[in-house]
DNA sequence: CACAAAAGGTGATATTTGTCAGGTTTTTGA
DNA sequence: TCAAAAACCTGACAAATATCACCTTTTGTG
C-alpha cells in the first residue's frame, strides 16, 4: 500500500490529531475510514447550503473553508474560518438540525464527508470523544463571545488588526513574513462585518501607519506588538 | 416534609424539566442534590466575575441573569441572558478553564450551585445526559451566530427591535401586555452593543411610531408582526 | 494574446452612531 | 420624608461608517 493510500484510512491521517476524531477507538475509527467520503472542492465552490439537511460532518483534511449567515439585507456575514483538522456541520448533526451557516472554500480544499451515525453512534458510547466534542463546542461558544465583543466595542480598524492577527496566528506566515491564507478585501470586510470600501480605507491606513505591509495580493504584519497594543484602544 | 422542603430535592424541582439534568437518572439527581448548595441573589448582586475559578454551575430555580464580558474600553457588553432552568458556568466546566464571562442578578434570584463532579461524573457515563448538554451548547452557538449577525447587519433601531421581541418570545407578558422583564436602559444598550444615549433615542422612536408602548418603567411590544417587519429590512 | 471579469482603490457625500453636557424624573434608603 | 443616587431624557455636535459613482490594476480564460 503506498503512503498516501495508507493516509486515507482515517486511522492514519495526520489531521486526526488536531481534532475530537483523536479520542475515538481504532475500532471506532475503522468504522469511520470504511463509510467516509473523500471530495476535492475548488476554490469558490460550496460544501453546504444554509438551510440544507447534512446527514454527517466534514473533516477537512486541507485548505480553508469560510462558514457563512445570510442576512435578510441580502449580505454575507462570515461568521468563522474553518481549516485543516476543523469538522464543520457538526453544530447541526448534534442538534439535529438543518446546518444555519454556508460553508464556501476559500481556496481549494480536500475534505472527508463522514456520516452522521458514525459520529453519533460513538458519541453514545465512547465518553472519551464525547468530552472532546464538548470541548470543541465549548470553544466555538467562547470564540463567537469573542467576535460579540469585538463587533459591538471595538472599531473597524482594530476589528480588522485583530483579523490580521488572527489570520497570522491560525494559518501562519511565508518566509516572507506575508500571511499564507490570503483572503480577499471582500472576505475580510464579510469576517469584520464592514463594507468592502472602509475595510479597504482601513487596510491602507494600517500600512501606511506601518503596522502592516501590503506586496501585491499579499498582506503581512510588520510589528505584533504595536498591532496588539492598538487593539486595545491604546 | 412539607412542599417546598420536597421542592429543595433536585429530583422534585421543577426546573430540571427545562434543562439537560432532566436526563439524569434517579440516582445522579440525588447525588446532584445530596451536593447542591441553595443560594438567594438579590437583584445587582454578582453571582461570579469574569476569570474565576468555578468549581462547579449554577442552575437557576427562579430570576433572570445577565452574562457580559469587560471590553478594554471598559464597557460591559451583555452576551446572553439566562433564566429558570438555565444552567450557568456549564461551558467553563466542561472546557476546565476559568469562567470568561461575568454574571449579575437581573432581578431577586435563585439558583444552586452544583459542583463540578456532580455534572463531569454524568458526562462521562450517561450518553443521554451527555446527549443534553451537547444539545444545549449547540443551540447557545447557534444563537451566538445570530447575535453575531444582527450586530454587523443591523442598525440599533433594528436590534432594540429584536431584543423586545425576545423579552417578550423568552420571559413573556403582562396582564396589560407588557414585558415581564424589565431591563434598565443601561442593560438594553449593553445588549444590543450600543451606547446608552442612542438605546434611549431609539426606543422613543419607535414608540413614536407606535410599535411599541411605555407606560411608567414598562415597556410592551404593540405590533409584533410591523416590529418583525421591520428587523427584515422592510 | 486580448479582453472581460474580478479585485482593489478613491473621493464626495449621506447616514448612523457616539460623545458631551446639560437637564428631569423616579427610586431608594437613612 | 427627604436628600442623594440612579435612571431617564434631550440637544448639539463630532466621529465613524456606509453608500454611490467611478477609476485602475490584476487575474483568468477563450
Amino acid at each position: 500500500m503506498a503512503q498516501n493510500e495508507k493516509a486515507k484510512r482515517c486511522e492514519n491521517c495526520i489531521v486526526r490529531q488536531f481534532n475530537s476524531l483523536g479520542a475515538m477507538s481504532k475500532e471506532e475509527l475503522k468504522h469511520v475510514s470504511n463509510a467516509k467520503i473523500t471530495k476535492k472542492i475548488k476554490k469558490g465552490d460550496i460544501i453546504f447550503e444554509e438551510g440544507e439537511r447534512l446527514n454527517g460532518v466534514f473533516c477537512i483534511r486541507a485548505g480553508v473553508s469560510k462558514l457563512s449567515k445570510l442576512s435578510s439585507n441580502g449580505k454575507d456575514q462570515i461568521v468563522k474560518l474553518a481549516a485543516k483538522g476543523d469538522v464543520i456541520g457538526q453544530r447541526s448533526v448534534i442538534a439535529d438540525e438543518n446546518v444555519d451557516l454556508k460553508a464556501t472554500a476559500v481556496n481549494d480544499m480536500e475534505v472527508c464527508f463522514i456520516p452522521k451515525d458514525r459520529i453519533v453512534t460513538p458519541l453514545k458510547s465512547n465518553p472519551k470523544f464525547t468530552m472532546e466534542v464538548l470541548k470543541t463546542l465549548a470553544s466555538d461558544i467562547k470564540d463567537s463571545n469573542d467576535v460579540i465583543l469585538s463587533l459591538s466595542q471595538k472599531n473597524v480598524k482594530q476589528r480588522i488588526a485583530q483579523a490580521l492577527l488572527y489570520l497570522e496566528e491560525h494559518y501562519g506566515v511565508d518566509d516572507d513574513g506575508f500571511l499564507k491564507l490570503n483572503l480577499t478585501r471582500e472576505d475580510l470586510a464579510s469576517l469584520v462585518g464592514t463594507a468592502l470600501e472602509s475595510c479597504i480605507r482601513n487596510v491602507s491606513a494600517l500600512k501606511k501607519e506601518g503596522l502592516i505591509k501590503i506586496s501585491g495580493k499579499r498582506t503581512g504584519i510588520v510589528d505584533n506588538a504595536a498591532l496588539e497594543r492598538f487593539i486595545e484602544d491604546f
